[in-house]
DNA sequence: GCATTGACGAAGG
DNA sequence: CCCTTCGCCAATG
């Protein structure tokens, strides 16, 4: 079952089967409990690492008008830093969106981040 | 159609 | 331990 894809309005035939991975993502992303934090790795490898991190950076830029919104500020590298944050409608956004969860930021990278951490391969449980 | 880039990550020096 | 390089895969120039 699909639903309305936010990039529909392109959607090429070569990236049909990408786009599972879009959906893929967002759904996982829209899964993370609040003030709990991944990775785009844990994500990438969560749907099976054959895509690679990058792709999941990549779905999140589409993230943006996605349906519903994507909590894309809950999604930071591996090392915890906020590397997304000038993508957002303002480069503070997305520390302010996760102060709001009780998610403590310090210069631009999350305190106690392996705390926090949110693995969906390990919650979700394969 | 080839080259560069990108919200990443792991490995090598 | 810090910095550089390679790999991923799709988009964009």
């Amino acid at each position: 079952m699909k639903k309305e894809n936010p990039l529909k309005k392109k959607l090429p035939d070569t990236a049909k089967e990408t786009y599972s991975f879009f959906a893929d993502v967002y759904d996982v992303v829209r899964q993370i409990p609040k003030g709990r934090v991944t990775s785009y790795g844990a994500i990438a490898k969560y749907l099976g690492t054959g895509s690679s991190a990058r792709m999941v950076g990549w779905a999140m830029n589409a993230a943006h008008v996605a349906t519903p919104k994507v909590p894309a500020h809950r999604v930071v590298n591996r090392n915890g830093m906020l590397s997304g944050k000038m993508h957002f409608a303002s480069p503070t956004q997305m520390e302010e969106l996760l102060k709001k969860e009780k998610v403590l930021v310090e210069n631009d990278i999350i305190t106690e981040f392996e705390k926090l951490f949110w693995d969906p391969a390990v919650e979700l449980d394969l």
